[in-house]
DNA sequence: GCGCAAACGCAACCTTGTTGCATTTAAATG
DNA sequence: CATTTAAATGCAACAAGGTTGCGTTTGCGC
């Protein structure tokens, strides 16, 4: 029953909402579900793309993007930009799983691979630096795109 | 003097231009010139702006997206998005000074900082992946804006 | 149920970036 | 040097992504 499971992430996106000290309306818990269903950080038009269901009609355009700036802004999700310069959005807590690990870039197909090896010990930094987050990112060709490249 | 200094500058775009194999125009050599000449990335609207000298005009805006879009095709250029989704352009070659060390991303201000550690060696990767580059980017707040947020 | 701040929907607007087309120009050729 | 041609430019219009202002609705504390 689908219904019942929709049912079910619904109350648990409520429940982070009312945590987080914000509102609960229809509008962030379908959106934070849809970020949480998701296995890939989503733009505002994909975001849009899966809320705009038969049964009820998609939220208003710019709600939309003030949905999302209110779940960044509460820490439900995280707010990047992709390649082409568009603002993708994650629920948090989704990215803590590529946070301690490697990532290779292939620069010819764009697509991200997660490396086993852990990302090695950050240097020292100066005098009143904060340290969050750590980004061991390689760049390269992969090996589909380098084969492919070969023939 | 400084047009002579300007004239050495635009000779030099001038011959790295012909030796690209594109047509050197004006515009080209201008906007490699003023590439060359900045420290950081430059947007669209920071190229248009420092073009719009007093004695001769700027280039068209569609121009220069084209202008710049042809100098990153004949690897002049390159071209990487911002945080805020603004795409900016820098000279060939400049960031060759950059891929040697390790870079300290402020989440607050969006300052970069480079840091002198170098980075460390990368990781055994998959079979037939090519390596062109590491980053080694921390994230966190720098020391302005720590300082900033305790009072 | 009542009241109020927060959230929403709508319209309009801004910035960034792209496309089509007529005109100009770099530079290769004779 | 004149001719020629493909590339580059300028202009207008457009498209996508994102923001602002404002009146209306709604979550939720009382």
């Amino acid at each position: 029953m689908a219904p019942a499971l929709a049912s079910v992430e619904a109350e648990a996106s409520a429940d982070l909402i009312r945590a987080a000290g914000v509102k609960v309306t229809r509008g962030r818990v379908r959106v934070l579900d849809a970020l949480h269903a998701a296995r890939q950080p989503l733009s505002h038009a994909e975001v849009e793309a899966r809320l705009g269901d038969a049964s009820d009609p998609a939220v208003d355009r710019v709600t939309l993007y003030r949905i999302l700036d209110s779940l960044v802004a509460c820490g439900l999700a995280l707010k990047a930009v992709d390649t082409r310069g568009v603002f993708r959005f994650s629920a948090a807590g989704a990215q803590r799983q590529h946070a301690n690990h490697v990532h290779f870039r292939c620069t010819d197909c764009g697509g991200v691979f997660c490396l086993k090896a852990e990302p090695p010990p950050p240097p020292r930094l100066p005098r009143g630096f904060r340290l969050n987050e750590v980004a061991f990112d390689l760049r390269g060709t992969c090996a589909g795109c380098s084969s492919r490249v070969g023939v």
